[in-house]
DNA sequence: TTGTAAGCGTTATCAA
DNA sequence: TTGATAACGCTTACAA
């Protein structure tokens, strides 16, 4: 109370004085490191009990080179495929003494070379990349230089995103085979006319569309380009592009995204077509949409919980034993086909 | 190349010896502070260009006491309602060259008790909270004063959630008079059975239901007790207790949260009521859920991005000038009721 | 077991 | 206009 308050704040020479002992000592009794007695322990910790001491995380870090943070650069955050991964996540982080500094970075490179930057500058121990968004176009390495770059400073960790290079690590849902078998699926039940459709050219959609491709080689029926729709990802884009002239007849669509989805299930009950009887839909990322719209939305779980353990985990094993963590670059997550009412398989 | 490469980054130092001055004019250039000739800034800048020289923020923070970080603290990210939020909170700080540190703190009082500890212990500039549920329950003060410790701190700024005290600034939307309109137009549009369904007895569910009291009273009809549901937010939930008895008859209903109205549109499928010929329905917070659904459902807009810019403009002045900043303790912001097919106006 | 003292990389106050 | 030098609050050899 009567301290020279010049900040509210104590220091570790404050607790050292009124305890009757050293900074070392006071430092040593926060850090559990080094040999303390007993006797000194208890005095220490009382007195930062009292005071509610709190060490100033700038001169930790300034010394550690360390504040236990991690970064972690989505491209936006309004999309329930990214909060559902930051949330799983921080809480993971947070629990293990790690806090995350968040960054949207947009969609462009500019944005995203920019926000990396700024990340890297706070001194963060590790980079997480969510959304493969950041893997650049197809053929483009130099969209993605500037995340080599980074990762020569820190480890980075991707979701749902591969990207090739030293010190860079990726967590995958295995988008390839899910959409295969789906497609499997529904040529089993009798569908001949799929059509694929997606919002994007990113590394997780073109593995999607690699599934497509495969199953439908595996039936032996040809792939028409024609019946792969590029569309915006929002339900009333969608409702209104399939009306449009240019889209052949389909009775099955698989979408990337759930709205994508749900954009046909609207277009279906415009045009008076039954789902699924006419037309089967099969969504992707199992959100809360899927369960909103009517009937409900057949939709391909990637498992995010699993995929942001397994990221952690890694994350956690790259620092604290930087050299010897043998991490495998690429590691893919299970996923799981959540059939509900826009299909019968 | 040649350099101790003891953590691959170069110091004041090292820039100092490369352009022949001392580091304090190095750092004169670097905070565009101080007098410094156009000639030595020139050579400076460049040596720190070709460098990509970036100042080791633990050092700035130390001297300057501050990292220009926002902690932000929300319950979950994995909801709409604090996902935008989050969204736009972090564009608008990163534009005026603020980080944000995110923290989950679940909605227990030990939760949200540590993880405030732990944002405050990294220093940051100020403090968001986003969501009623920390306004804590009515009449328990104690359960807020944690909150009122922290703002002897830093400043405090909650998201749709009023706290009493010093140093803490509220943005919240106008729950009372958008409930209030949404009953008043129910009322007008002959319904006189209007059920009111909430999944939390937070500050802002309370000021939703207030509103919904309050619309009533106005048109002379009695309130019901057994007219007001507390529910799960989840839309499962919700289709099966509104078949259940002990709730009565209802021709309106109006949701705190888009999910339990989505719950109520489902139960009027499997019962066989129109909607909205046999049953009118409103949600709360026009999320893309209110456009996945069928009929697509009218909601209230709160306005996010209008108070999440309210907040960071009022974080900034607080900033700023610290003294003379008169911030407003609560700052309300308006709504928007946006009709779409679950309601005839 | 404890204490002294030298960093860590900035900013800021003086002198020059 | 510049340059020494003392903070800032902590960690950690090294000494005692």
């Amino acid at each position: 109370m009567d301290k020279d308050c010049r900040d509210g704040s104590v220091n570790i020479y404050d607790i050292a004085r009124m305890a009757n002992v050293s900074i070392a000592t006071v430092s040593r009794v926060m850090n559990h490191s080094g040999k303390v007695s007993e006797k000194t322990r208890q005095k220490v910790e009382k007195i930062m009990r009292e005071i509610d001491y709190t060490p100033n995380a700038f001169a930790q870090g300034l010394g550690l080179n360390t504040m236990h943070a991690i970064g972690i650069l989505v491209p936006t955050i309004a999309d329930n495929f990214m909060s559902s991964a930051i949330d799983y996540l921080e809480k993971q982080l947070a629990s293990r003494g790690y806090n995350c500094i968040l960054s949207c970075s947009g969609f462009e490179l500019s944005g995203k070379k920019l926000h990396t930057k700024i990340l890297l500058s706070k001194h963060i121990d590790a980079l997480i990349l969510i959304g493969s968004t950041y893997a650049g176009r197809e053929g483009t390495p130099e969209e993605t230089e500037y995340i080599r770059e980074a990762a020569q400073k820190v480890p980075v960790f991707t979701i749902n995103c591969y990207i090739e290079g030293e010190n860079i690590y990726s967590t995958v849902s295995d988008n390839c085979a899910a959409v295969r078998e789906v497609t499997e699926k529904l040529i089993a039940s009798g569908h001949r006319a799929i059509a694929f459709a997606t919002d994007s050219r990113s590394y997780s959609a073109n593995k999607k569309l690699e599934g497509y491709v495969e199953g439908l080689a595996q039936a032996g029926i040809p792939f028409r380009q024609d019946m792969v729709f590029y569309v915006e990802k929002s339900i009333r884009y969608v409702r209104e592009y399939l009306k449009g002239d240019s889209v052949p007849p389909f009775d099955a669509l698989i979408a990337t995204e759930d709205e994508i989805a749900i954009g046909a299930l609207k277009y279906a009950a415009d045009i008076g077509k039954k789902v699924p009887e006419d037309l089967s839909v099969v969504g992707y990322n199992n959100s809360t949409l899927s369960l909103a719209c009517e009937p409900e939305l057949t939709s391909i779980d990637n498992h995010m919980e699993e995929i942001c353990s397994h990221t952690v985990d890694r994350i956690l094993q790259s620092l604290q034993s930087p050299e010897e963590a043998e991490l495998v670059h690429e590691l893919t997550v299970p996923y799981a086909v959540i059939e509900r009412s826009t299909t019968r398989f």
